[in-house]
DNA sequence: CTTGTATTTAGATAGTTATCAAAATATCTA
DNA sequence: TAGATATTTTGATAACTATCTAAATACAAG
């Protein structure tokens, strides 16, 4: 988990993906539409983000809809927070 | 500069380097004995970490001595409030 | 300057990833 | 059901990454 979060946020195309989910809720073909790539390697993309929990994804009708899954940013920070604070043990 | 930050937690052996290095410095071959990798594999990422700034190479003798560069964590821990929190302008 | 230790670089390879075009699937509307 | 639109999956390929061994470099002590 902590592995595929840290993986999807490796990509640019994916890190602007989550940018302009912040501007709220998009279909699959709006967020194609706005890069320069194929649909297909953008759903690849989704899929990606998905996977780690960090959008979801809901079918409406033809349109699926992507969306920012927030409640996965708390672990994020949290687990940054444990990669970069601890100093648990003495130094 | 972002992205070679996000390359280089994207490896999870990097990662436990890191954490390694929150007990303190430590010299290129003490961290390579405490990784199942080979020494040139240790060095490798080594250099990916000193790259995007998360840790800096000091040589002592035949030495050198790693350590990490909290000033870059900031850095970090901006980019990721970017990333997540609502639009806002660079701050 | 030679020898021993520490570290990095070079060269090679296997596995992974981003990418595209084409085919397949899903859904709506007529 | 047939046709149109939206999205995903498949299959292929090029680029990238982690990894190794072997060779090269850096330094200290004789």
């Amino acid at each position: 988990m902590t592995d595929s979060l840290f993986k999807a946020l490796a990509d640019p195309t994916r890190r602007e993906v989550l940018k302009r989910l912040q501007r709220g809720p998009a279909t699959a073909g709006e967020l194609a539409e706005e890069f320069p790539q194929a649909k297909a390697t953008l759903s690849h993309h989704f899929n990606v983000l998905k996977a780690a929990g960090l959008v979801r994804a809901e079918r409406m009708g033809q349109h699926v809809v992507y969306s920012l899954n927030t409640s996965v940013f708390e672990e994020l920070a949290r687990m940054m927070a444990e990669l970069f604070k601890p100093e648990r043990k003495a130094k």
